[in-house]
DNA sequence: GATCCACGGGAATACACGGATG
DNA sequence: CATCCGTGTATTCCCGTGGATC
């Protein structure tokens, strides 16, 4: 990002002691991650086939939640720019291409958390590589395999392709993936990204563990966000240290707990971060919760569904039948489709049902609790995408 | 006209409980 | 006492429809 946005959005984004709310959001990721050099490191000698014109082998990079997997893999693919080629502009040559000049290889991020099915896989991909609009209706999943397959047809191109949250209850699982992008062409390798541990999952692919951040770096990836996002000092390196204890090495409960805390402080009209203050928003954010990018990657309508069940009345949500109506009432959706998409959350984890007390007859209705940090994503919700 | 996908709606199934039955 | 059954509710599953796009 250029200075010129950054003071943009300082100047839009300055509320109380935030200047920045993406700064401190645990849903974005920043160019330099703090502490994972020697990752960086592996990985790059895991791409190193790339620099003669070969592809390296199948990976699979797997750790805890929060142990920084999107953050070393999107810093990393933004760092080798994608080379897209133009379809017409390919050059056929009688000699053989001389893969020590330029390498003919493209690299391609793809979240999958928004490429669901085989059609939004490869419209990622595709999209990934060439320049050219890829249509995202009225194709037939096969002829973008087919764009694909010519794309990636030798002599032309090859792709490293990364696929992130790969096994979660919504995306791809690791054989499902391998099974989509293994057959596709021989020029294709992909790197997945996931929480599963590989012996329990009968891959090839070559394993990359990142392991759990350690107290002193998360300490340090805290105390950087804050810098980079709020006023001045308003929270203490000892408060910072108790953030990164509390949040046991995982980074975005870590990020959560620090925006609740400095948007908590906000709201209260403190100067600084109280310890009071901060010890009400870990309170408020929910360990082992779903990551906030999960919930601000999941379509429009089940966002604005969210959104409204935080506004629900606590007498409106004695089962979840009476909530989705509530929630109907304030969102342009059936009751039935409310309905419908709060079960699927609950069963993605986004929520959670607890056992209420009903009527006295039949099966007793559920409350539903929302299983994310409520605070931050009151505030980032309808902000746009995370960067 | 073909295709993908979000919605809407409803059928099928699961569950909890009280009361009947052996 | 253990089990079965009926009733009422919650939950899951599935499919048709229609908008958007090509």
């Amino acid at each position: 990002m250029d200075l010129r946005t950054r003071m943009e959005r300082r100047r839009r984004d300055t509320d109380g002691l935030v200047v920045d709310y993406e700064a401190i959001s645990p849903a974005a990721h920043v160019a330099e991650p703090v502490g994972r050099g020697p990752v960086f490191e592996t990985l790059l000698d895991h791409l190193d086939p790339v620099l003669d014109g070969d592809l390296p082998p199948d990976a699979y990079v797997w750790g805890p939640p929060g142990a920084g997997k999107s953050a070393v893999i999107t810093a990393l693919f933004a760092h080798l720019p994608p080379r897209r080629s133009r379809v017409g502009a390919i050059v056929h040559t009688a000699t053989r291409p001389r893969p020590d000049r330029e390498s003919p290889v493209s690299f391609v991020y793809v979240d999958g958390r928004t490429a669901t099915t085989d059609f939004g896989l490869y419209h990622a991909v595709l999209d990934g590589l060439v320049d050219e609009s890829v249509p995202t209706q009225g194709v037939p999943t096969e002829a973008l395999v087919e764009r694909l397959r010519d794309t990636l047809a030798p002599p032309s191109r090859r792709a490293v392709v990364a696929v992130d949250h790969v096994g979660e209850p919504e995306t791809y699982s690791l054989s499902a993936l391998a099974d989509r992008l293994d057959g596709l062409s021989d020029s294709l390798a992909w790197l997945a990204v996931g929480r599963t541990h590989p012996t329990d999952l009968d891959t090839p692919a070559k394993p990359v563990e990142l392991p759990v951040y350690d107290l002193g770096t998360l300490a340090d990836i805290v105390t950087s966000r804050a810098m980079s996002g709020l006023d001045a000092p308003v929270l203490t390196h000892q408060q910072c240290r108790d953030i990164a204890a509390w949040a046991d090495g995982n980074a975005h409960d870590a990020l959560a707990a620090l925006f609740a805390a400095a948007d908590r402080a906000t709201d209260c009209g403190q100067s600084t971060v109280t310890d009071a203050t901060l010890g009400r928003a870990l309170d408020e954010v929910p360990r082992g919760a779903v990551p906030l990018a999960q919930v601000l990657t999941l379509p429009p309508n089940r966002q604005r569904v969210l959104r409204a069940l935080l506004e629900v009345d606590s007498d409106d949500r004695a089962s979840v039948d009476s909530t989705a109506d509530a929630i109907a009432a304030d969102v342009d959706l059936s009751a039935g489709t409310v309905r419908r998409y709060l079960y699927e959350l609950a069963d993605d984890g986004v929520v959670e049902r607890v056992r209420a007390d009903g009527p006295t007859s039949g099966r007793p209705p559920s409350r539903v609790e929302p299983r994310f940090p409520t605070r931050v994503f009151r505030r980032l919700h309808g902000r746009g995408a995370p960067a």
